[in-house]
DNA sequence: AGAATTTATGAATACACCTCATATTTCGAA
DNA sequence: TTCGAAATATGAGGTGTATTCATAAATTCT
């Protein structure tokens, strides 16, 4: 399971470390924590079962380092991403499709969150509740933006869009996961960032239901537009 | 633990599954699914250790009973509730409000989920799954009735609503757990109800030919919603 | 090289779920 | 009321898995 040639000390024993933490995020990804085995961790880490316990405390810190670099990957792709793009609409739909990909891939990872998150009253300045908030800063980074350029919904408290952006997102994969439909996931992104952001056309506008003439054609082309494309792709 | 002194056989049987049930619940509550222990349930049910076992095929199917009743109870409030409200736009904020609740103070039940939902291969079909969309279907029918007054947004797909509904409130009661900030739920319900709800000022709900021009804009919408999930139908 | 220190091992322990041989209770027939 | 069969209850022991710890091996230091 190692991969280079160790050449100083150190470095044997973080490999070590690492190709144990390899094992276990591959095992925990496939059954979840209550039917991975720590037997099976060191039998695929190439240790005894006793040397797990040398680098971590117990079944439940392994998982804990599993999620959190779960969460640190995330949020490198999240970022480098995000960079990578110009209008705040782009990001945040990046975001969105980065997230959803993510979860789906490792479900099995983030529902372990609850069990390695100890009590709640201990979550706040654990190492966990710090890495779940430097990757959510990220969105709240890009609503500050677009709250200020008018690109994103400024009726709604920014924390509050946080929790509805993440929280639609967590929930409506379950739903697709069930139901199979992973080709709905586009359509509910659209659907979500469209409740977001205020208009992705005119990012001028304050109010999406704003009542005046103009909003309301608009909103009439808008419709239009989603109604052609659609007949488009079916003809085409 | 046992209420009353029961009169026949069946009913001796039946109050002791209740007082099972009823220890389970409040220890799994308290303590969620894996510091809870078999032992303490059958304690403080009264029973001996391997009694548990001839009503329940083993912890899992015990929780699993818990979580179905939750759910039924959840479900019961919920539409009693509901039926007592006259406007959609009262309906969906209850709805919201007796969710955030329940899941407060219930959130370890509630965590229990995906531990007994087994696979999610299986997951639809069962009783659980059967449970829960008995409850959703009151948001579902609310969404209806709405979209097709006016008073909630046909922008959205009413089964993107829903996990846009109670994913956010899913999430967002954590993030107030852990914040100490119980005194935000009423604002954040409020927001969240002012994404999906189209105009909250304007409570005469009942008719759809109010007249003003947002609400002509929300005909039109649902109208296109309608075109698109017939086009859809059509295509799949 | 040899002592000291660090790291690794796997048999033994602890603990929780669950089973099962046995005991007790219930209930209907005689 | 008594007796026997069926239903129900018991808790000691089996099983599996997390965790510990006495011992061994490897590494570093002198």
């Amino acid at each position: 399971m190692q991969k280079l040639k160790p050449s100083t000390r150190r470095e044997k024993v973080e490999q070590k470390e690492d190709s144990i933490i390899e094992a276990a995020h591959r095992i925990f990804r496939e059954k979840g924590f209550a039917k991975t085995t720590m037997a099976e961790i060191a039998r695929q880490s190439g240790v005894a079962d006793g040397t797990v316990y040398l680098y971590f405390k117990n079944k439940e810190a392994l998982a804990r380092t599993v999620v959190s670099d779960f969460y640190r990957r995330l949020t490198e792709r999240a970022q480098s991403g995000v960079d990578g793009l110009g209008s705040v609409q782009d990001q945040l739909r990046f975001l969105a499709s980065h997230h959803m990909e993510s979860i789906m891939n490792e479900h099995r990872i983030l529902e372990m969150l609850p069990i390695v998150s100890a009590e709640i009253d201990s979550y706040r300045g654990s190492e966990l509740f710090d890495l779940n908030k430097n990757y959510v800063i990220i969105f709240d980074r890009l609503v500050k933006v677009g709250q200020a350029s008018g690109a994103v919904k400024s009726t709604v408290a920014p924390w509050i869009l946080r929790d509805i952006f993440f929280g639609s997102m967590d929930y409506g994969f379950k739903t697709m996961m069930i139901g199979n439909r992973r080709k709905d996931i586009s359509r509910f992104i659209d659907d979500l960032l469209g409740l977001i952001i205020v208009d992705t056309s005119k990012p001028n506008q304050h109010h999406y239901n704003d009542g005046t003439l103009g909003n309301l054609a608009d909103r009439f082309e808008a419709a239009a537009s989603r109604l052609e494309t659609m007949i488009e792709k079916r003809a085409g």
